[in-house]
RNA sequence: GGCCCCGUGGUCAAGCGGUUAAGACAUCGCCCUUUCACGGCGGAGACAUGGGUUCGAUUCCCGUCGGGGUCACCA
């Protein structure tokens, strides 16, 4: 018996590896083109620290006319959860990342390179296993879980390296015919790397963001095809990447110290490995101290509470292109109204350390995406977002477009529009005073400095009975409320007041806020005049009524 | 515990042998202003620590401390 006997015995239909070697041949792509690709395993929500990635994926396969992959690892049919790949495809689209090549809905695919889901790739995984087993470079090994378990008590008890290699490894030496006969017995089995690596020797590796690492050489046998017949990560990594033709690897850094591991792995197969590019993990903190943000503790974790939220994808894209480069920032303020897809992403720039996640100036970026939004737009994407999460701001929206149109453009469009917002959750609380239904349900005026019941009444009725007139323009409406405040003993200017405060019983500004808190119910608002102008004569009418007669 | 990575204001971060150690968010004050938001100006606030190397270290080396990651038939 020898290696191809035994490799015949236990994939018997494998194909040769020249087969797929043709099949999928190298890309012809212009020179420096980048082929990456996102490989999330369907277990849930897409995390945020994979919306991350897949962003960069995206952006340097776009900026180097590349080839962006989707592809998903399922090979841990255990934790697989139902539709995850349609889940993965939505929210990644969701944030306008859409893969050239790979998953498109749950079962289809676009691309030459595929299957792109790695359960229907068994057939190829076990191929190039079954050539390092002819080569000798991978074993069938009988250990169950229980022996594993007792191998690492002892190497835990003896204080020594835990895992499978050298005399730990008992399979590794199995004579062939002895394995032959497990195998017809019908024993249960997995194939196993066999490592020529030695834990005294040291390894370098370049990693585009970490640099330069040097570790002991990989020497554990590590299983690369599972009782099911499937692979692990570590096998299907290396034989994915290479037959989908990938030229960046861009990753968590969870997976750094699997280097030494995969580039032995990509040297057994014959294989040239890809560039590494280990990316920093996003952190959260807790009470001053950082851990990894987690999908159990912390809902930000997951991409879907930005949709939830009402945070405009854009303004996370931004976000966590922020955190990604620092030269971002820059970038932006040079460039105000470009589109994110003009900023040029540079690996190189990544931070090598973990990013602390800001809520706070997530929110800041948000606000100024939305800022520059126009009415239309807010306007259908808070409806699209009151649709799902908010019926009382869907139905403000839609019983009359056109007004809500009006409130939405009050101080938008000109040169520095209102920045009040950050994310559609908000809208409805900045907007509902404008609503005669829910505005009469308010009965908590906030008024300032002039509290006095009766001034107030005096104030608003000399108003609406002199003063008012829904016709004037901004400057006369305005001269008319000082005529007011000096007719009531108010200064006319601040400055006035402010100079000869025992002068006067207050300042216009004094008077606005009076009307201002009769109209709105608040004492902070965007322009008065503009919200009188929506609000219309009737309605300001009788909301001044309401105070003045009760 | 072994191995690997990291350590500049509260947070994100420039700087990479000689700098008054940028900038953004947050914070505080002032200005603008009929309120708020915006905008403008300004303040406070940092090189974890101990040794080297050097004429000179935030920058280079070593130790310490602190943080993170990883050690599965999970990815």
């Amino acid at each position: 018996m020898d290696y191809n006997e035994l490799a015949d015995l236990i994939f018997p239909n494998a194909k040769e590896i020249e087969y797929y070697e043709t099949r999928y041949p190298e890309r012809n792509l212009v020179e420096g083109a980048m082929v990456t690709r996102f490989a999330p395993s369907p277990t849930g929500f897409v995390h945020i620290g994979g919306l991350f990635g897949g962003i960069i994926d995206k952006k340097l396969a776009e900026q180097s006319n590349g080839v962006f992959i989707l592809r998903i690892e399922d090979t841990d049919q255990k934790r697989e959860i139902e539709n995850g790949t349609a889940q993965i495809v939505n929210s990644l689209k969701d944030f306008g990342i859409e893969p050239d090549e790979g998953m498109i809905s749950e079962t289809e695919e676009k691309g030459n390179y595929g299957p792109y889901k790695q359960s229907q790739r068994k057939d190829i995984y076990q191929a190039y296993a079954k050539s390092l087993i002819k080569r000798g470079l991978a074993y069938p090994c009988f250990c169950t879980p229980e022996e594993l378990e007792k191998i690492r008590e002892k190497q835990e008890a003896a204080k020594i390296r835990p895992g499978y290699y050298g005399i730990w490894a008992k399979d590794r030496t199995l004579p062939i015919d002895e394995a032959v006969n497990k195998i017809k017995n019908g024993e249960k089995y997995i194939i196993r790397f066999k490592s020529q690596g030695r834990e005294d020797r040291k390894i370098k590796h370049k990693d585009i963001i970490k640099g330069n690492i040097e570790f002991p050489e990989n020497d554990q046998d590590i299983v690369i095809i599972k009782a099911d017949g499937l692979p692990t990560y570590h096998f299907a990594h290396a034989v994915d990447d290479h037959l989908m033709r990938v030229t960046h690897v861009i990753r968590g850094d969870e997976w750094v110290s699997s280097i030494p591991l995969h580039l032995e792995l990509f040297k057994a197969l014959g294989f040239r490995p890809p560039k590494y590019a280990h990316t920093a993990t996003i952190m959260k903190d807790e009470n001053g101290s950082k851990r990894k943000i987690s999908k159990r503790k912390d809902p930000e974790a997951a991409v879907s509470y930005y949709h939830e939220e009402g945070i405009p994808q854009e303004a996370v894209v931004e976000y966590l292109l922020n955190i990604a480069n620092s030269n971002f920032e820059p970038w932006r303020r040079a460039n105000k109204d470009a589109d994110i897809s003009e900023f040029e992403l540079q690996l190189n720039k990544m931070s090598v350390s973990g990013a602390v996640f800001d809520m706070v100036k997530l929110l800041d970026v948000s606000k100024n995406v939305i800022s520059k939004f126009t009415a239309e737009k807010i306007y259908n994407e808070s409806l699209k977002w009151g649709q799902r999460y908010d019926k009382e701001l869907e139905k403000m929206l839609t019983e009359d477009k056109e007004y809500a149109m009006r409130i939405l453009n009050i101080e938008r469009g000109n040169e520095k529009p209102r920045k009040d917002i950050s994310k559609w959750s908000e809208i409805k609380h900045s907007i509902e005073y404008m609503y005669n239904d829910v505005f009469e349900k308010n009965t908590n005026y906030e008024f300032q400095k002039i509290s006095d019941m009766n001034e107030i009444k005096t104030i608003l009725k000399k108003y609406i009975e002199k003063y008012f007139d829904i016709n004037d323009d901004k400057q006369t409406w305005f001269d008319k409320i000082k005529d007011l405040s000096e007719e009531m003993g108010y200064a006319r200017e601040v400055k006035q007041y402010k100079q000869e405060p025992d002068k006067y019983k207050g300042h216009v500004g004094d008077i606005s806020t009076v009307i201002r808190v009769a109209l709105t119910g608040r004492c902070n608002t965007p322009d008065l005049y503009e919200i009188m102008q929506i609000l219309g004569k009737e309605t300001i009418v009788a909301r001044i009524n309401k105070i003045c007669g009760g």
